[in-house]
DNA sequence: TTTAGGG
DNA sequence: CCCTAAA
């Protein structure tokens, strides 16, 4: 994964270098551990993010964004025709965006047997055009006039507003308008991007003004969504649970995401292109694949879910994460949600926060966000992952008044993926299969990496001052990667039955692009890239006006299965990305990936405590549904572990404890409920067995 | 599917 | 958190 500069759309725009995922025994010498504690989660939860979003949602969405300036006007307006078809009914259709231009993109889209004339329709919203990307962040609305369908659709362009509708054409293209931007994103200023909680769960992500997404409701709880709206001034709040704010989808409350443009020209269109392409039925022979290529190099991801509906019809595709939702009789309604079509949404604000010895550390406080102040200690890095917000061009670093540098990352890019599914697959077993493969890769683990004109700064000893990153004319300079963990990289070093690459033998992208720049967050490019390093961690090159090449790439692949979609991203070096190995069918199976660690807050162990005092220690499934029927991430398993784990703890002295401290307090009621049950269940035992006793 | 425990 | 035997 690196920072990027560029502005990207749909989902292979973000890229994170795959990871290992680590083994098993790496895993128990702490090394996952550490990695997941680490910044490494930083990267993953934006990811899960997005991935979240696009996968996840189900539900109908929001509603609009305003730029501050009231130069962009983005509206995203949902169809409101719900019901009418459930994604995992559906068949799906992959097809890459303007394959005629430099960039591109694909779109999923369902075909719906059910409502064969469905329309959609492209609105946009008129904007000032100071410059050719004004166009950009006008976001199409459905026009749901007639309530059948509505798609999505951003239009890109030099202020040419154009309204169509197309019947089954849905498209989103990103095209090359590098050069426009390379210059003009100069001076581009701030844009902002915010998250904020909010009341109903779920959380849409989006880029500001240049937001293109590819949002689809998605269900968690039937709830209102998420409300997009640019407030200069709006606030970050907390984010529940001390969960990070990236990975919002993931947390029990909902998210709302809010973008704000200070400028005009900060319009992050970098692709401007669009087009249109007709959607076709899907045949109903063989497998579909969808390859996402990025640079040279294949991912494969096999899920390996087995809930939820998977319309894994062959089994070949399942998801990793396990919708324990799934697990519930009350969820099994998520079918039920309507279905939306439309494009990647996404933005999203983390903070991350670096102490000043090296040791980073993530800030999972939303607060900090990009409006925040750097008046903490140490570096803080205010980041924020958005396809548009991927542009530079503006100085993003300062050094403030209090000798602190602020730090703002444009964005992290996902590296694609390579995903294989059945055509026959539902497009809900696609956002599922699409989740799984950016959770794998960021659940493996990364770790930052800070570039300095193109050099990598590896002595993390030294103080920004030594390194002269404070300095005012560094900050143009300063980069920074996410870069997959050496600890993670083994397994898919070695050699042997790791048919690590995919063959080449696959559609090369239409286009190539010189290894991308993955600097990230400034926009003068005075940096000397490094030399290409073969260390698997060390792929990040830097640079900027260099490649004037679009982050993604499409093509079509037509192999020898079948195969209708091919989605390349030419825009990483090789070594940036870690390979996931693809594993033989029979052992798939195999692959799956360990959930990221999730720290319980001390709100969680106050449900914990309270449900369990009333529940008892033996109905984990009762105090799930009773406490924390809305974390998606707790298991009945997770909180009897987790109730394990606060019975230890509260045995041992406070100095061997670690991690967020638990106020005694409620270790202290952990163990007075521990004890009450346990005797509980003895005598319940005892009672058993006397009744057995005197039955015989 | 849930529980209960070991790893 | 994972993995699983049992229930």
């Amino acid at each position: 994964m690196v920072l990027q500069k560029r502005l990207d759309y749909g989902f292979n725009g973000y890229q994170v270098p795959a990871t290992p995922r680590a083994t098993r025994s790496a895993r128990r010498r702490g090394l996952f551990r550490k990695k997941v504690e680490d910044n490494q989660m930083f990267a993953f939860d934006l990811l899960a993010t997005v991935a979240g979003k696009l996968l996840l949602e189900g539900e109908k969405s929001p509603d609009s964004v305003n730029t501050s300036n009231g130069k962009e006007q983005c509206v995203i307006a949902e169809d409101q025709v719900k019901n009418e078809g459930h994604a995992e009914d559906k068949p799906l259709k992959i097809e890459p965006c303007d394959q005629g231009n430099s960039g591109g993109s694909f779109i999923v889209s369902e075909l719906s047997s059910q409502m064969p004339s469905q329309k959609y329709c492209l609105r946009e919203f008129p904007r000032p055009q100071n410059d050719a990307c004004s166009a950009l962040a006008s976001v199409i609305t459905s026009d749901c006039s007639e309530k059948v369908g509505c798609a999505e659709k951003l239009v890109i362009g030099n202020g040419k507003n154009e309204t169509e509708s197309f019947a089954s054409k849905v498209e989103v293209g990103s095209s090359g308008f590098r050069e426009f931007n390379d210059r003009k994103l100069e001076n581009e200023t701030k844009r902002q991007i915010k998250v904020e909680p909010i009341k109903t769960g779920r959380a849409i992500l989006n880029t500001g003004a240049g937001m293109f997404g590819s949002e689809d409701p998605v269900v968690w709880d039937g709830k209102p969504s998420v409300l997009v709206s640019s407030n200069s001034s709006a606030e970050v709040p907390p984010c529940r649970d001390n969960i990070p704010c990236g990975s919002f989808p993931l947390c029990r409350g909902d998210v709302k995401v809010v973008s704000r443009d200070d400028d005009d020209n900060s319009s992050g269109c970098t692709q401007p292109s669009t087009s249109t392409k007709s959607f076709r039925p899907l045949p109903r022979i063989g497998d579909r694949r969808i390859r996402k290529l990025l640079a040279s190099k294949y991912w494969k991801v096999t899920p390996k879910l087995k809930e939820d509906g998977l319309s894994n019809v062959d089994g070949e595709v399942k998801p990793i994460y396990r919708n324990k939702r799934n697990c519930y009789k009350r969820q099994r309604s998520q079918r039920n949600y309507p279905f939306k079509k439309r494009k990647l949404l996404y933005c999203s604000s983390v903070s991350n926060s670096e102490g000043g010895n090296g040791s980073q550390r993530i800030s999972d406080s939303p607060q900090m966000g990009i409006n925040s102040d750097a008046s903490g200690s140490g570096l803080k890095l205010h980041g924020g992952i958005s396809t548009s917000a991927s542009v530079a061009g503006q100085h993003t670093s300062f050094i403030s008044r209090d000798s602190h540098v602020k730090l703002r990352i444009k964005s992290f890019r996902v590296p694609e993926l390579f995903i294989e599914i059945p055509e026959t697959a539902t497009v809900g077993s696609l956002k599922r299969t699409v989740m799984e493969a950016v959770t794998a890769i960021l659940g493996g683990g990364l770790r930052v990496g800070v570039l300095l004109r193109g050099k990598k700064v590896r002595d993390d000893s030294k103080t920004l001052q030594q390194t002269g990153i404070s300095q005012d004319d560094q900050m143009d300079a300063l980069g920074f990667t996410l870069e997959p963990n050496p600890s993670q990289a083994p397994q898919a070093l070695c050699p042997g039955d790791n048919p690590f690459l995919l063959p080449y033998d696959t559609p090369q992208p239409l286009k190539r692009y010189p290894p991308t720049p993955t600097v990230a967050h400034q926009g003068t490019s005075d940096a000397s890239p490094d030399p290409p390093v073969t260390n698997l961690c060390d792929f990040v090159e830097s640079d900027h006006d260099s490649a004037p090449s679009p982050d993604t790439d499409m093509s079509i692949d037509k192999s020898v299965t079948d195969s209708k979609a091919l989605v390349s991203v030419p825009a990483m070096s090789m070594e940036a990305l870690a390979v996931v190995p693809v594993h033989r069918k029979s052992k798939r199976s195999e692959i799956v990936q360990r959930r990221i660690r999730r720290p319980f807050s001390v709100s969680e162990v106050e449900a914990l405590v309270q449900a369990v005092e009333k529940l008892g220690t033996g109905r984990w499934r009762d105090v799930k549904l009773r406490a924390f029927d809305n974390a998606k991430h707790r298991t009945y398993v997770d909180l009897k572990d987790k109730w394990k784990t606060l019975v230890h703890t509260a045995r041992i002295s406070p100095q061997q404890r670690r991690g967020e401290p638990v106020p005694q307090e409620l270790l202290d009621r952990v163990l007075t409920a521990h004890a009450y049950w346990s005797q509980q269940q003895a005598k319940q035992q005892l009672k058993h067995q006397s009744e057995t006793c005197l039955l015989l």
